[in-house]
This record gives structure tokens, sequence and C-alpha cells, in this order.
DNA sequence: CTGAAAGCGCTTACAG
DNA sequence: CTGAAAGCGCTTACAG
């Protein structure tokens, strides 16, 4: 610390008092321990003159408890981010937790400083002594995961589960359930005239990726339309390196002939309808007269004026106070079995990709 | 804490050791203090086994050190952040110090737990004993500012200062020195044929707003272009209520009446020229054809094909680098005058909006 | 109404 | 080569 800090004790000492009543004072218990007004004048007036500040480590060390909470994401782009610590500071803020946000990327790690196999991320935590984690989370970091749960600290997941959930079903989750959304999205297409709707996807090794488009199956079947298989294509899920070429070739080829193209397009995530608009555009395919595209998020860039891209609202805010709310109850009632929400939003968002 | 977990004693006793054993190893200095290798091994086998993580607060408190830095970001939106923390990242991973990312949103303090004025941003990193800071700089929060510096804490803005830094002259701050990009910029769309280059600004009660202004001025003259005041337009800043009517008016209205339109437009940064397409695209005039917009940054959504907007790229991994670094000698030397680093970078990014 | 004492989990001179 | 002791800054029963 580059300056002394005022502590308990050089108060203690300035009004030769003992540091217990100072900590009675600082701690607004004066009243139920019965310091005099005076004394307890007195300390309140010092340590602001001092600009006393308690010692977070100390309190932590002696108390067990430290109010943090850590919050992962895999990075902080699109926004994504953004509205859910809205919603979670929502919740932590008035009850003095503190959300420390923390990427999820790559870490380099030194092996002498290393005491157990197990990510750098969740080392950090552990040390740090954080109460608890919310977490977007990623296949790579599964073992940070593990270490967390074994280690006895809540963690919630936010906006999905992994597929291979194995040693981290103690996990609790706060996710969108998008069945009715994933509907909703279909029958838009459907009432603005569309019958051949293919579907987008990504695998990022979520449970989300297959959840949505069961989903388009699902709706395409409600309405008697069959499942067409060169109209589903999984391209590569984040940080797998994408050659466009080839993307923009596959692109190219499903629109070349007209009769066999689709003339509406499901994508299982707005990042992957904006890119595909993106290719379909540059290649001269017109949107919505040749194919009409809906996407899913409602990531604030979908509503720039030269994307208007037509999707359903992802109610991250809600999901943010959820996730907290449930973090809380997980370090109130640490045995608790995990909880598992999911929060139901279909609200469409229609825009310039499906406006005929 | 959930789970009891292992501290020093609890493997000291299990192996009949003492706790200043059990940490030598540990910490890694075995050789340096000559404790035997069986011992060593002993320890560090069992430590394994329990899953010994050392407590950072324990650690901290003895060694007033936490290894921890905030960076303060007004927003997690529009990639900004992303990249910043890249390479924030890059500096302070191998080196151990967590970056701590926060969002300088607008808190909501209980009056039974503030010890001084000043913002609970800064109370909470004062708290947890943060050695230092990286941070967007914020008008709002000035007071946080001022009360980390008083208590000696090392402060790096970053992206920008204040207009008014009284009180806070000892914050250090690695900017980006555009006055060559803006240069740059103004003399793209001169290159590309137009002379009548509006500029749209924003006041964010930030050096750079004026700075920009003031380099697109200096750029006009040294092309012997006069300034036209009706084509400087200063909008709100971020966090004022925007009304979009009267944004739309004014727009409309420059464009009324065609030989007293611009032909270009210089938007203070991507964010102001992104709003400002949507409004120009949507009122019917065309970009670039009647006029050609560029902005300031690079941010991530300007190179969607939707929006392809001409920009200036904002070195901001480089400013993450160099904040880190900053701080780190900041923290090493904390007597240090503060430090100023400006980063020259003047990328020009053509796309659409300027391509004829 | 206030103080002395123990303890949270670690580190680090200092003895032996 | 290893241990006993003090101390980092706080909180909290327990005395008085």
């Amino acid at each position: 610390m580059a300056k002394q800090r005022a502590t308990l004790v050089s108060i203690a000492k300035e009004l030769n008092l003992s540091p217990s009543t100072v900590s009675y004072v600082l701690r607004g218990r004066e009243k139920k321990v019965g310091i005099s007004k005076e004394t307890s004048a007195m300390v309140k007036e010092i340590a602001r003159k001092v600009g006393y500040v308690p010692n977070h480590l100390a309190r932590g060390l002696q108390g067990q408890r430290t109010h943090n909470i850590s919050v992962l994401f895999i990075s902080l782009k699109l926004g994504w981010s953004d509205l859910v610590m809205e919603g979670v500071e929502q919740i932590l803020d008035p009850l003095h937790y503190s959300p420390l946000i923390v990427r999820h990327g790559v870490k380099v790690t030194s092996p002498t400083d290393t005491y157990f196999s197990g990510g750098v991320q969740a080392e950090a935590i552990l040390k740090r002594r954080d109460e608890g984690v919310i977490c977007q989370p990623h296949l790579k970091f599964k073992d940070d995961y593990i270490s967390l749960l074994e280690a006895g600290v809540p963690v919630v997941f936010i906006g999905s589960l992994l597929n291979d959930m194995t040693n981290i079903e103690k996990a609790s989750s706060v996710t969108w359930n998008c069945d009715s959304a994933v509907k909703a999205a279909i029958e838009h297409l459907i009432d603005t005239g569309r019958r051949k709707i293919a579907f987008f996807g990504a695998k990022h090794n979520v449970q989300s990726d297959f959840a949505r488009y069961q989903a388009y199956e699902d709706a395409l079947r409600a309405h008697s339309i069959p499942v067409n298989p060169k109209w589903v294509v999984w391209g590569p899920g984040y940080q797998e390196t994408i050659d466009k070429t080839v993307q923009v070739e596959k692109v190219r080829e499903m629109f070349s002939n007209s009769t066999e193209a689709p003339d509406a397009i499901f994508a299982l995530n707005d990042s992957i309808a904006l890119s595909l608009l993106g290719i379909i555009e540059s290649i001269g395919i017109r949107v919505p007269e040749d194919v009409s595209i809906i996407g899913m998020g409602n990531l604030e860039v979908t509503g720039l004026h030269g994307i208007g891209l037509s999707t359903m609202e992802e109610p991250l805010v809600e999901m943010g106070k959820q996730a907290a709310e449930t973090l809380l109850e997980l370090i109130k009632n640490p045995l608790s079995e995990p909880i598992k929400k999911q929060i139901i939003c279909n609200k469409l968002i229609v825009r310039r990709t499906t406006l005929l």
C-alpha cells in the first residue's frame, strides 16, 4: 500500500479507547452494546477525519465472509454481459455484495504458483474466497467449475448448461426457456408467408444449441411442414477458426437454385444471424424479399438501422436478477439442492429482415 | 464459507510439522530455507490431496498486498471494454495480478455503512485494498477518483481525461492521441472529393471532445477550407436523455437545402456516427452518394455488412497494455509523478460510408 | 459503559 | 533442517 492507512487501533490510540469500542461504534453496534453518546460521536468524527476505511481483508478473515461474487463472461462483446450485469447489480448492490466481473479468457499459469489442477480462474476465485460464482459456461473451463464445486463454492450458470454436465451436476442455473420463443419466431415466419424455413446453428457444446434446434423442428411439425435436412446448417462454435470463404460457399450453394432455396432462415442466435445476414446480402440475395431472417436474443446491435434484424428478446436483465437471487439463496443455504430456474420470454421484435 | 477449507495449520498438524515449514514449502522457498526433500514432498502431496488453496485474505493482510487491480468501465457495451481488457490481461495475468472489472454504474448506498463521503465504488476498492485502478473516467464519479487518489491508490485513466481535472491532477493516463487520426480522416474525405465537411460531436465532459473538434478545425484550415458553424453540431453526451425527434429534425433541416448541405460528416466517435447513420438513411439521404460519413474508434459493429462505417482505429489493446504497465510502474514507485502516455494511431479503415 | 484477550490464516525474522 | 513467536487489522464473546 502506498500510504499508511488508518486502522481501528490507530483510532483507538488517538482517543485512548480500546479497539473493541471503536469497532462497535464503526460497525453501528453502539446502541446494542451501550457505548456512550460522547464516545460514539468522538469515534465517528475522527474516523471521518482520517478517512478510515475498514480493511476488508481483516474483516473477511475473521468473519469468514468476503461478500465478493465473481461473474464470469466468455467475452464482453455484443452487450450481452452488460444487460446481465444490470440485473445482477440490482440485486447484489443493495445487499453490499460486490460483483467482480472477470473475462473467461485463456490464461497463462506459471507452474510454481499452482497448487492444484484446475484453471487459473477457479484458483483466483478460491484464493480470494469469493462467496459464489455466476458464470456463462464454456466447455473449455469445465475443470474450473469442478474445482469450484468441489470446494463448496456455489455456482450458478447463466444462459445455458453444458451438454456434458458430468461432475458439475451440483451447479445451479438460470436459463432462458425459449421453446415458446422459437415457436413464436417460426410462426412469425409462417404468418408472413414463409414455409421453406432453414435453420442455421453453431455448436457451442451447450444444451441450448440442440434445444433450439428441437424447438425449431417441433414448430415446423406443428404446422405440418417437413424438415428439410439440406436446410439445416451447423456452423462452427465460437473460438473455432472460421473460414469465411467456406461459409460463403455453403450459402451461395444453398441459394443457387431458386426452387430449392429456403425463403426464410431461423438462426440459433443473433450472432449467427448477423454474420449470415452479412454473407447473404453481400452475395446479392435480398433480405427480406428473397429470404427473411430472424435471430434470437435481441442484442443491442440488431436494432441498428443498417441491420434491422428481427429477433426474439432474451430476458437478460431478469436472468441477471434471478441468477443473483439464486446465488444468495445458495449462500444462505449451502446444502440445498441445485436450483434450476427457467425464464420464459417470447417477445417478438419485428424489424426489416422479416418485414414484407 | 460453505465448506471447511484446508489451512496451513491443518496440514501442519496432519504431518506433525510447524505451520512455518508448510508455508515455506508451499511458497516455493524450500530451497532457500533448506527444507529436506522428504518433508517438502510430503507437504506438497497432502496439499494437493486436500486441495489446499492459500487464503488470499490472510496473505494480503499480512503481506499488505492484494494483487487486485480494479478496472472501471462506464459500460460493457459496444466491445470497447473487451479490447481494453485484452491488453490489460496480457500484462497483468503473467504477473499474477487479478484485474477485477466493475461497471461504473449508479449505485445505491445505505447510510449506515458509509464511512466517508465518496462514491460506493471507491469505497469498495478501498476496503478491498486493491492496489490500483484503471478507469474510463466519467464526471459523475469524480468524487470517487478524489477519494482514491487521496488514499494513495494509483489511478490510471484510460481513453481520456476529464475536462476539469481539479483535485485529480495526480492521476496518470493513457490516451489515444488522435490528432493525426482526425487529420487522416478529414484528408480521406477531401481525397474522395468532399469539401463540405460537417462535425458531429457530443459533450462527455472529457478532454477528447474538444481536442477532436480542434483537430477537425485544424485539418480543414490546413486545406484552406473554412469552418462552417452551421455544420458543427454538438449533441447530448451519454446518459443524457436524447429526444430522437429533435435529432432527426436537426439533421433533416441541415440537408433540406442541397446547396447548403454538407457532403461529408466527421463524427467524434463511432457511437455518434452510428446513430447519425441511422437517422440519415432513415430520412432517405443516401450514404455515401449524398453524404459520406466517417467515425472514430473502429468499434466491432462498424464492420458489420449492413453498417460498413468508415472509421479510424483506436488502439484499444495497446492502450490496455500501457495502462496496465503504467499502473505497475506506479505501484512499484508510489511517489512518482503522474505518468501521461499518449498513443498515436492513425490507421484508416475505409468502408462503405466513404466509398464512392 | 469499556477493556483485555483470543482468534481468523498466513508470513517472516529469529532461535535452536 | 525445523519450530516458537509476533504480527497483519479486524470482531466478538467475556469480564469488570
